[in-house]
DNA sequence: GCCAACGTTGGC
DNA sequence: GCCAACGTTGGC
C-alpha cells in the first residue's frame, strides 16, 4: 500500500465534506497538471492519502483520507459548463483523470504546515519547498511515520 | 491583496 | 527546440 498527499482548499472540498458524509465517496476531480495526474493513476485501491488543507486559514494536514476508486477520466473536462472543461479531451482520449475517496479519519487537531517544515523527515518533501505547487505527491514510509507521530494520531 | 515561483502556451 | 509572456498557485 502507497501513501500520499493532495492538496486543496477546505472551500472546496475539505475534510469536513468527508466527515459530513463518511460512508460516500467524494469524487477528486478538477487536476490540471500532468505530473499530479500521474501520480493519481499510480494510485491503488485502500491507499492512504494526507488531506492538506491549502490557501485558507489553518494550513496544514487535516486527516487520513482512502483510494475507494482507482483512476477513471474526469467527467468534468467533457463538460462545457464546468470550471475544468478542457476542449483538448475527447472520450477517447481523455487528458485527465479523477479518483474516488472516503474518509479514514480526521485528525484531532489539524497539523499546521508549521510544524511540519521542523520536521527533518519531510526535509525533502516538495510539500516544505518553497514555491511548490504540485498538488498531488506521493509520501513515503519515513514522511508518513513521521506526520503521524507529529499529529500525535 | 501582494508577489515569488512555477507550469503551460505559442510565436519564432 | 527555445524562451518570453501569461495565468495560476499558495504562503504570507
Amino acid at each position: 500500500m502507497n501513501t500520499w498527499l493532495m492538496k486543496s482548499e477546505p472551500d472546496e472540498c475539505g475534510i469536513d465534506d468527508f466527515v459530513a458524509a463518511p460512508d460516500t465517496p467524494i469524487r477528486w476531480d478538477g487536476v490540471r497538471n500532468y505530473q499530479a495526474r500521474n501520480f493519481m493513476q499510480q494510485m491503488q485501491l485502500g491507499d492512504q492519502v494526507f488531506l492538506y488543507h491549502s490557501s485558507c486559514k489553518d494550513i496544514g494536514i487535516a486527516g487520513l483520507i482512502r483510494v475507494c476508486r482507482t483512476a477513471y477520466p474526469d467527467p468534468t473536462q467533457f463538460d462545457p459548463e464546468s470550471h475544468y472543461h478542457d476542449a483538448r479531451s475527447t472520450q477517447d482520449k481523455p487528458r485527465w483523470q479523477a479518483v474516488d475517496l472516503v474518509l479514514e479519519k480526521k485528525f484531532a487537531a489539524l497539523l499546521p504546515l508549521e510544524i511540519l517544515k521542523q520536521l527533518p523527515e519531510l526535509a525533502d518533501c516538495p510539500l516544505v519547498k518553497k514555491g511548490n505547487r504540485l498538488s498531488v505527491m506521493p509520501i513515503s514510509t519515513t514522511e508518513a511515520a513521521a506526520i503521524l507521530a507529529a499529529s500525535k494520531e
